[in-house]
DNA sequence: CGCAATATTGACACTCTTCAAACTTAGTGG
DNA sequence: CCACTAAGTTTGAAGAGTGTCAATATTGCG
């Protein structure tokens, strides 16, 4: 049990990875029951982080990766200069600190936006297991490079769209990674401010609140501070002219 | 010597991996001669592809990474409205297709620039051949962090900076890497058009054209048509405001 | 060498940013 | 529990930076 916190109540150790729902996201699919054992045992599980805490920051040595268990994070990259942008939202099920996977420092900042609670997977125990588990390679390459497509499609976002097609894909994209976690596709509560949300779609948080003003009195959204709700899916949608992939991460 | 093409002249048949001057950007370092040598065998050599043809399309399957041996490519996103954008530019020594390596197919299109040379990494040998060799898969998740930071760091130009910035980043960064291939850091001919650097930094082409006159002006570089000189280093790197990373990839 | 592709330049329109002020929400301490 | 404060949000007006459209010049490939 070594690296579990003693705070955690009792009936939480039993309540490892083969039990978590959100397994299939983190792990590989198709693990044999002793393999998931050995994980489980690797698996520093539920350590809490407070909103406004750093789970980890660019420079730092990188010894674990982190599956988002509950809760909300950022991750920003710094400029020399001081200016500082969002590169992604994260939710539970997510995996951070993918970007440091193959070198010796987190390349960027996490940042809770809430309370939340992580697993850590250390980089170490994973890379011996992953003699013994060979899908486990497989997995890491794949999330390696289904993050790389989804910074590819934001790419896409930042050098073609207009601050409606922007914002619009921002909500379908929540709006349906909500979904997929069993919340509501049609309304939720934004945990980031408009500036961290213009920092991520490179618009000014004035741009971001306007357009949230103007899609409202267009009776596309309903806005009221940091709740959302997706009044028409299918113009919101058509706002994208058929453009960037809404999918993924 | 399977899947060596007999079109290459006998002295090339030599001149493998081991010989390979660019060995050490696409291998990891400190390989054994008999880890080289098992890869030498794997390793499709010097496959020619012509200028304007697709070295891979997205959406075909993914069966192997390609290193570019000689010539330029680009990679290109495309949205299902047809706009494309340029996701990056690839010379010598740079691998292609590492956005499939988890999945079944490509994500983005690459095109050569130029006639140029690749060699061909078939990843279902190169995945056995991991066993033997630990430090090979260490070696691609090195290679895909390092296209997550550098896609992040297109994220931050294309999210916060001026034209100016990032046309002066983009000259930066190709005098960079041509430099680290052993030819002149301040006179280079662009192998792609304005159109498709425009699109890699979000502009239109028009600005890209204005710009490039607008430093032609000021003294910072010399354009004629596709050759660029740059007289003042230190002044364009200046315009950076010391903002976004240079380096990488 | 000729033609199509690419590049340059100008004038104008438009989107987004900047600056500023008022307002709301959330959190803190009396 | 309310007053107070700081942080975050909304909205307006003016201005800067790019985009758009168009005409002309140049390059470079076949």
């Amino acid at each position: 049990m070594t690296g579990i916190p003693d705070f955690i109540p009792l009936h939480e150790l039993r309540s490892g990875c083969p039990a978590c729902s959100l397994r299939e996201l983190c792990l590989p699919l198709g693990l044999a029951r002793d393999e998931m054992a050995q994980l489980d045992e690797v698996i520093r599980q539920r350590i809490p982080v407070k909103r406004g805490e750093a789970l980890f920051r660019a420079g730092q040595p990188f010894h674990s990766l982190y599956a988002v268990r509950t809760g909300f994070f950022k991750t920003t990259l710094l400029a020399e200069d001081g200016r500082e942008q969002v590169t992604g939202f994260h939710m539970a099920g997510e995996l951070l600190g993918l970007d440091a996977l193959g070198g010796t420092q987190h390349a960027c900042t996490a940042i809770a936006l809430e309370d939340c609670e992580v697993c850590e997977l250390p980089f170490q125990q994973l890379d011996s297991l992953s003699r013994e588990i060979p899908s486990l390679t497989r997995h890491f390459y794949k999330l390696m490079s289904r993050e790389i497509v989804r910074d590819q499609g934001l790419m896409l976002l930042l050098g073609n769209m207009r601050a409606e097609e922007r914002l619009a894909a921002f909500l379908l994209n929540m709006s349906q990674r909500l979904e997929a976690r069993g919340f509501s596709a049609k309304g939720f509560h934004l945990r980031m401010t408009r500036e961290e949300i213009g920092s991520y779609l490179g618009l000014k948080l004035e741009t971001v609140s306007r357009t949230f003003s103007r899609f409202q009195a267009d009776g596309l959204i309903k806005v009221q501070g940091k709740q959302i709700d997706l009044l028409d899916l299918n113009a919101i949608r058509s706002l994208l002219g058929a453009c960037a992939p809404t999918e993924s991460h």
